[in-house]
DNA sequence: ACTGGACATGAATATAACTTCATAATATGA
DNA sequence: TCATATTATGAAGTTATATTCATGTCCAGT
């Protein structure tokens, strides 16, 4: 039933594996949700399972725990993000080009994954709220690692003349910055609306500064 | 034993209401290092009359429950940075003085408060971890006004023709953006050091921005 | 010294929710 | 059709900790 590839790669699964996957992808949408509402702790495995249509049990055949199941969502987010940002990163064009579109990347991402957004902020823009369950420092490292990546155009954008010649970190640090509280502005908003005049000038501000 | 003045507030406290107010001092400071060592969940009552030499059950006679213990030291926190802020916004000075003398204010507050920060970060960075517990509606709000004021200096700033004539909460949220990310990178280091010139230089990323 | 009241104590209580596991339901293929 | 394997169930076990309260301690005023 299983086709595999010489390598051993699977390119056509099981209707069984197929199944399970489908399964435990309709776990990670309904603990998603749950999770973006409530935030971590408030969330229980209890609404996971009743939104998944799933016994409580069930959660624990897929995930290894509550802090495992939560890491999980958060790894496929970072996965989506980097992948859109690679292709910026690694297009044809001037540094500034490429911060400018990784700043609308950004923003568009937020938009795109509006409900869970907070999921990821908790993370990164705060230490973990429950230092108990000792979750994620694999996820703050990634964080870490996609931000250098930023810090390198920076660093191309200096030697090129583009860019004020200073840190490259604070530089990077600086856009996100402005992009990390913007974002949680609008997620705290009632019915946020689009607003590409405010990107606009928001971007303006980082690139030519708040004094005329 | 009590002293009042005519309009009713106590210049003089007894003996046993000096001793209250010290025991709940004493009370405050521990949770304040337990809540910023381990986070608000972590944070055991337990822990918190260990450190503080108090029963568990003495603690509930000073507060009523942990989330209200909790609040009380952040309003003790924004208590000190509005009035250290109220300095510099009602001082004599250009917008873009003031601006600046913010700037350096609040880094200062973190140095000052540098075992704490986070506490308040976890309630203005992002919507709080623990919903159930409902806490900190009215820390966010007083935030929010705190921000307003910095606003309308931005906005005397624009009038002046100091600042880039647009939206002053995109220039106030620009500012808080960079200023927070920056706290927060210096509260994860290890042994951070405060170190002025690269203060200098994310403050002129802001007024001047990034392209050279 | 005595006594009443205020304050402190910490073991016991109550609750909440994560996780497990014996059982049931379902699918498989001989 | 039936035996077997796989998967799903949710009530019960376990743990953790916020909160309470009956009891003890200390001090002021008589």
């Amino acid at each position: 039933m299983e086709d595999k590839l010489p390598d051993g790669v699977s390119v056509q699964l099981s209707r069984k594996e197929r199944a399970f996957l489908q399964h435990r992808g309709e776990i990670i949408s309904a603990a998603e949700g749950v999770f973006a509402e409530k935030g971590y702790v408030s969330t229980t495995m209890e609404e996971i399972a009743r939104r998944s249509e799933f016994a409580v049990g069930t959660l624990y055949k897929f995930f290894e725990n509550k802090a495992n199941l939560h890491t999980e969502i958060l790894h496929t987010k970072l996965d989506q993000l980097e992948k859109e940002a690679s292709a910026v990163f690694e297009s044809t064009g001037s540094p500034l080009e490429k911060i400018e579109s990784y700043f609308h990347l950004r923003i568009s991402f937020f938009w795109k994954n509006r409900e869970y957004f907070q999921l990821l902020f908790q993370e990164t823009a705060t230490t973990v709220c429950d230092s108990r369950a000792g979750f994620s420092p694999d996820i703050l490292e990634r964080y870490e690692t996609f931000l250098n990546r930023v810090e390198n155009i920076f660093a191309q954008g200096i030697k090129a003349g583009q860019f004020r010649p200073i840190g490259k970190q604070i530089l990077a640090l600086s856009l996100e910055g402005l992009l990390h509280l913007y974002l949680i502005r609008l997620g705290r908003q009632e019915n946020p609306r689009r607003n590409r005049k405010e990107e606009k000038q928001l971007f303006e501000v980082f690139t030519q500064g708040a004094v005329s």
